[in-house]
DNA sequence: CTAACCTTTGTCCATTCGGTCAAAAAATGC
DNA sequence: GCATTTTTTGACCGAATGGACAAAGGTTAG
C-alpha cells in the first residue's frame, strides 16, 4: 500500500505526515511556494527526501494538503462573526481574533500571503467559491447592521478588506513594523498597541453619527 | 570598458539598461526574486541571457538596482505629508495618492511585499534606515497634529501602518479582492469603491470628539 | 519461523539555473 | 578604410533541484 494516498491508512503515517506538514509549514512560510525545496522540508522533518516522497509524492502535494488543512483554522474568526451580537462589539473581537492570530500564527498568515501575490495559482478555486460565499454571507448581515442603523453606512466588503489587511500586515510584514518601531518600541508589546490602535480605528469609524 | 559599471556611460547602455529594468519589474513582481529567472527577464527584455549580463553582472544587481530606483517613487506620497495643511485633508489625500499608486503601480508594490515577507533579506538596512527615519519624521508631525486637537489622540506608527497595509492591499492582494467582489463588482469601479471607505473609516476614526 | 507488507535509504537521472568565456558582429574614432 | 572598442551570441560548466527506483531494513500476522 503506498504512503501517498489521500487516506493515510497506519498509525505511522498518520504521524508522518503530519510531521511533514508541519516542517513544511516552517518552510513554505519563510521561502514560498517556488523558493522552498523538497530538501529543506525533508531536513526540517527529519527524514531523508526519499522518504518524504514515499508520504507525498510531489511537492505541490505537500503544499496543497497543507493549504487545505489550514483553511478551516484561517477563517475561523470571520465565521464567529455574529448576526445576534451587538455590531460593534462583535467586529470589534473580530479584529482581536484576528490581531492574535496575526500573533500566533504568522506562519500561516505567510503562506496565504505569499500564495496571493503570485496571483493564487493553486488556491483561487478556494477564493471563489468557499471565501467568496463566507464573505459574501457575513456583507448580509453587516448590511443589516447598517440598515438598522446600528453602524455607520459604508462598504461591507472593503469593510472586511481593511480588517484583513490591517491585522494580517502584522504577521506578513513583520519585519518591516519591527524595522520602523525601532528596537525599544519593537518588542512584544506591539500587538497590543496595534490591537487598541485598531479597535479605536474602527470602532469610532463605524460608530453610527447621532 | 565594461558594461555593469555602476555608471553607464554610453546611450546604449543607459537604454539597454532601462529595458533589462522594465522587464526585470514585470518578472520580479510576479515570482519573487528566487522565482524568477534571468531567462525570463532577458526574454522579456527581448535580449540573450549572456548579452543582459553584460550589463548586469548578477541576478541580485538588477534587483537591488531596481529597488533602490523605485524607492523614491514609492515614499513620495508619504513624504508629502505636510505640516502647515489641515490634518484631515493630508491624511485623506495621502490615502488617495496611496490607493492611485496601487492602481496604478501594483508590481512596484509587489515586490516591496514578496521581498519584505521574505523577511527582507535585501532591503533590510533601507527599512531601519531611510525608511524609519522618514516614518519617525512623519511622526512627529501627527503627534503634533494631536496635542492640537485637530485630530483624536492615538498611535502615529500603527495609523500610518494601518493606512499602508490598507491601500497596499489593493495591490498585493488584487487577486484575492477581485475573486471576493466577484465579476460584477470586481470591476475598475473597485478602486474608487476602496478610496470612498477608506477615506471615510480615517476620516470618522480619526475626528477628534468634540 | 516465515511470508507478506510497510518503511527507509543510497544512488541515479534529467532539467533548470546562475554564471563564464571566447569569438563573432557591430559600432566608433581617426 | 582601418584599428579599436563596445555589444551580442552560442556553447559550455558546475551546482541545485524535483523526482524515480530498486534494494535493504523493519514490522506484523499466521
Amino acid at each position: 500500500m503506498e504512503g501517498s494516498a489521500a487516506r493515510p491508512r497506519t498509525r505511522i503515517q498518520t504521524e508522518k505526515r503530519d510531521t511533514i506538514l508541519e516542517a513544511a509549514l516552517e518552510v513554505f512560510s519563510t521561502h514560498g511556494f517556488r523558493g522552498s525545496t523538497i530538501d529543506q522540508i525533508a531536513a526540517a522533518a527529519g527524514m531523508s527526501k526519499p522518504n518524504l516522497l514515499y508520504y507525498f509524492r510531489r511537492k505541490e502535494d505537500i503544499f496543497t494538503t497543507l493549504i487545505q488543512r489550514l483553511l478551516d483554522t484561517w477563517l475561523a474568526p470571520l465565521r464567529e462573526l455574529d448576526d445576534e451580537g451587538d455590531p460593534l462589539t462583535e467586529l470589534r473581537s473580530y479584529i482581536r481574533r484576528k490581531i492574535e492570530m496575526a500573533r500566533d500564527y504568522p506562519r500561516e498568515s505567510r503562506i496565504f500571503a505569499n500564495e496571493i501575490l503570485q496571483g493564487a495559482p493553486r488556491i483561487l478555486p478556494m477564493l471563489e467559491g468557499e471565501l467568496k460565499q463566507l464573505v459574501d454571507e457575513k456583507a448580509v448581515i453587516i448590511r443589516g447592521w447598517m440598515r438598522s442603523g446600528r453602524i455607520a453606512r459604508t462598504d461591507p466588503y472593503h469593510l472586511i478588506f481593511s480588517i484583513w489587511a490591517t491585522t494580517q500586515h502584522y504577521a506578513d510584514f513583520d519585519v518591516q513594523v519591527r524595522a520602523v518601531l525601532g528596537p525599544d518600541r519593537g518588542g512584544e508589546g506591539r500587538f497590543e498597541d496595534a490591537a487598541r490602535f485598531l479597535e479605536q480605528l474602527f470602532v469610532e469609524g463605524l460608530r453610527p453619527k447621532g
